[in-house]
DNA sequence: GAAAGTTTGTGAAACTGTTGACAAACGCCG
DNA sequence: CGGCGTTTGTCAACAGTTTCACAAACTTTC
């Protein structure tokens, strides 16, 4: 059990919550990290290693309890504890966002959506109104929100970032072109910066071909 | 120059050339690896440690000249060169990836969107129609694409994955739950898993919380 | 209940990635 | 056109991550 987990580590977590998850659901209740790696496409000490910064959550000569070992992951992610969040712009990515996300068994609720386009207001969107940029504040008096959702343009995203932590937000999932956290180390940012993910696929793909070719 | 370059170096590459390509856009022309380490929250060492994997691109005493060194960066991830994509799942997420994400300026080309669901063939989305899967070898045989975006749920991707390489897919782009790479060690796979992401957020926002009551 | 077979937890080794330091090369100014 | 200041390319040191190896602990079988 270590003190300092690293980023690392982290994101393999929910990768093993989900594969568990899945496990518990088709009814196995007990699995070996030899196991889990092999599935897994990852090496058994890895596994246990990561495990380990948390506590020995397993047995020897048994292994690992499938459906404790996912609600302890659970629990490390803090997907026990509820969040709220607030979106902002209901573009087309912004509405499949609140449909599609089940926020819910992330540790997160969905509370509120906002755009900046005036025409928008009052759209349901997940069953949500699309509310106006002008009842902001009142409503994070309100709610109190912790975490906002950016699926709005670069420009946007910079100007909001200021408005976001005065208002007491403190953690932002950002789908904007914005490299926000250089800016705003006050926030806790997750980027998906999708075009990157995009362009690193070409990569791979080009770099195949190129080996094909040798 | 290294005849290897890693991962690491390539999920950076796609940030530089974003970032190159707004300075370009506002006029900068040249541009250190220092300015750049500063502006981009990396350290000036990492930068030309990267850029070396390719090449020098810079000149000592002067820096790098930022429209040059962009277009390199594009070569490299193969931006320039056409790549043809079809969608499968014209759900929300895959409606908001077809009308949202640009695919030219990634060095992709979105040619068809198919869904299973029969009720939505001959529907518009970003200009083009909803075909359904009945269509899919003989659009194969003619277009030839190389990459397959899955905006289908976890069982469909499984299922879909044998099928797309016997049609001479080579690599996916993946946002189902499913981890293909595994099972599919012939495709090229690059994950997007957003609930990943969005638990990730989770944990550090209630890390952050945590320090903040120490 | 003891022996055989598993499998974890863990410290150390090997590997990979990042940062620091500096010589060599170049632009800029007088 | 020569000297000064800047900045790269690169090698070496450092830090972080992954894998290996094995004792200790448990399950299962007879």
């Amino acid at each position: 059990m270590s003190d300092k987990i690293s980023m690392s580590v982290i994101r393999r977590l929910p990768r093993y919550y989900r594969f568990l998850d899945e496990c518990a659901r088709t009814g196995v209740v007990r699995i070996s990290s030899r196991e889990l790696a092999e599935r897994m496409g990852l090496t058994a000490s890895q596994i246990r290693q990561d495990l380990n910064c948390f506590g020995g959550f397993g047995q020897q000569g048994y292994g690992y309890n499938v459906p404790s070992l996912r609600d302890e992951i659970g629990r490390i992610l803090g997907l026990d504890r509820r969040c709220k969040c607030i979106l902002f712009g209901a573009g087309n990515l912004g509405r499949a966002i609140a449909m599609h996300m089940d926020f819910e068994s992330k540790g997160m609720t969905l509370v509120g959506i906002f755009d900046s386009k005036e025409a928008y207001a009052g759209q349901l969107v997940a069953g949500m109104p699309i509310r106006p940029l002008s009842g902001l504040e009142d409503f994070c008096a309100a709610e109190r929100p912790d975490v906002a959702v950016l699926c709005v343009p670069r420009e946007a995203a910079d100007e909001m970032a200021d408005t976001l932590s005065a208002l007491g937000i403190k953690g932002v999932w950002n789908f904007s072109h914005s490299d926000l956290a250089v800016r705003h180390p006050e926030l806790v940012v997750e980027n998906v910066h999708l075009g990157d993910s995009l362009m690193t696929l070409c990569y791979k793909i080009n770099e195949m071909s190129a080996k094909g070719r040798m």
